[in-house]
DNA sequence: TTAAATCGTTTGACGGGTCAATCATTGACT
DNA sequence: AGTCAATGATTGACCCGTCAAACGATTTAA
């Protein structure tokens, strides 16, 4: 009751505050943007992947998924093509030099990482790591 | 080093995880984005206010804030002039339906939180909030 | 076998954010 | 006074996300 004015409003606030601060200089640090580079990293897990398994796997709408792969095609960073069998399906893939691109992005992102959590122990990390699992259980419960 | 892909990267993911899974939800909850609702508080504990002084309490381009603006003035939530002396300033102004709502909004706001925070202890709350803190340090400290 | 339902993908319209360019107004300088 | 710079607001182009509608391909059912 009486503190739902000092932290409960002011945690929402920062988690926001977090985000729009970070996104931005994520981007420009590492080269790319976090949902590319999420996209990217399952990639890069598996050999080839439809579009669907991969939106599954990312938590973004299908719409942007397409979007995002026909901009990584153009920049040759994958293939896509159709699933012999069953052309509903398309499947993507690293081009090579994705493949090799994706290293570097990796260590980009390896550096900020350590940036922002910079002077947190490990036992705060995980104590920060818990907390924010608590705080996404919670979201998922609510119903709109 | 051994830790980095266990919490480190975690940690990141989690931040924005959390924040693509609220986002909507508050919208939905509360009826009314985060932004434009900070901007609306914003206006609730002013009179009157020019557009950039605006802008600069909540972090947002001047573009963005623009365009909200004019959005709740169609919806007569807010009213705008042009100061008297020195005609480049337009003010800002909460109507009389806008402050109402706002009442209405706050009510769903605390709600929402309450609900984002279910059984977190007001330690553990300052704790969260501190870390967060230190988060936000971090970022700001790191140049593109 | 044809009609309907389903599935994966794509597209269009929209909301909301950024940056860069522009506009009107004002202030400062000569 | 007249020019030039600074300031606040606006606009246009773009990125990235959503939803809903559409489209082709496939499967199901009559």
């Amino acid at each position: 009751m009486k503190n739902s004015c000092s932290d409960e409003g002011e945690i929402l606030f920062q988690l926001n505050e977090i985000y729009k601060q970070m996104s931005p200089k994520f981007e420009r640090c590492t080269g790319i943007s976090q949902s590319r580079l999420e996209l990217l990293h399952k990639l890069f897990e598996v050999d080839e992947i439809s579009q669907t398994a991969l939106q599954k796997e990312v938590n973004i709408d299908s719409a942007a998924v397409t979007r995002h792969l026909k901009q990584l095609e153009l920049k040759e960073m994958v293939t896509r093509r159709k699933k012999p069998d069953d052309n509903r399906f398309t499947f993507v893939k690293l081009t090579e030099e994705g493949r090799e691109k994706i290293a570097a992005f990796r260590k980009e992102k390896e550096e900020f990482i350590g940036k922002v959590l910079k002077d947190f122990s490990e036992q705060e990390q995980t104590q920060l790591s818990t907390m924010l699992h608590r705080i996404q259980s919670n979201i998922e419960e609510i119903q709109y």
